[in-house]
DNA sequence: GTGTTGACTATCG
DNA sequence: ACGATAGCCAACA
């Protein structure tokens, strides 16, 4: 129902995704969940994973600091954006354990940030 | 327009 | 800690 205007919402919230995932700042992590959530769309954590996973190679987003509420990342093991996104995150200061994160301590905390 | 799938999360056993 | 279940929203067939 209502083509162009769903359509425009659907734009609007891929953009706020975006916005809030450039947001995210160096040396943390955050999850599709709390993305979402910022980014107005609660409990959307899917739509996140669906907009990150149509993204351009070339994009300047930093997807990689978006994981799941587990601490680990999304992607199976044995695909190629595994490895990039561990390897990115790892520059980033980000300490893996086994194939886990700690959320505890990288975890992102809006208003932290000035 | 209906049904299935998915880069998710919270809850339960 | 781990697997199964239910709930949410958008894209795809």
């Amino acid at each position: 129902m209502k083509t162009e205007e769903n359509q425009t919402q659907v734009e609007r919230n891929k953009s706020a995704i975006y916005q809030v995932v450039r947001s995210i700042p160096k040396g943390t992590v955050s999850t599709y969940g709390q993305v979402a959530e910022l980014a107005g769309l609660a409990r959307a954590a899917r739509l996140v994973g669906h907009v990150l996973r149509a993204l351009p190679e070339g994009t300047q987003l930093p997807w990689h600091r978006v994981i799941n509420a587990q601490g680990k990342l999304s992607l199976p093991e044995n695909s190629p954006g595994y490895a990039e996104q561990r390897k990115r995150l790892q520059e980033e200061d980000i300490c893996f354990v086994g194939n886990r994160i700690r959320l505890k301590q990288f975890a992102w905390k809006p208003g932290s940030q000035p």
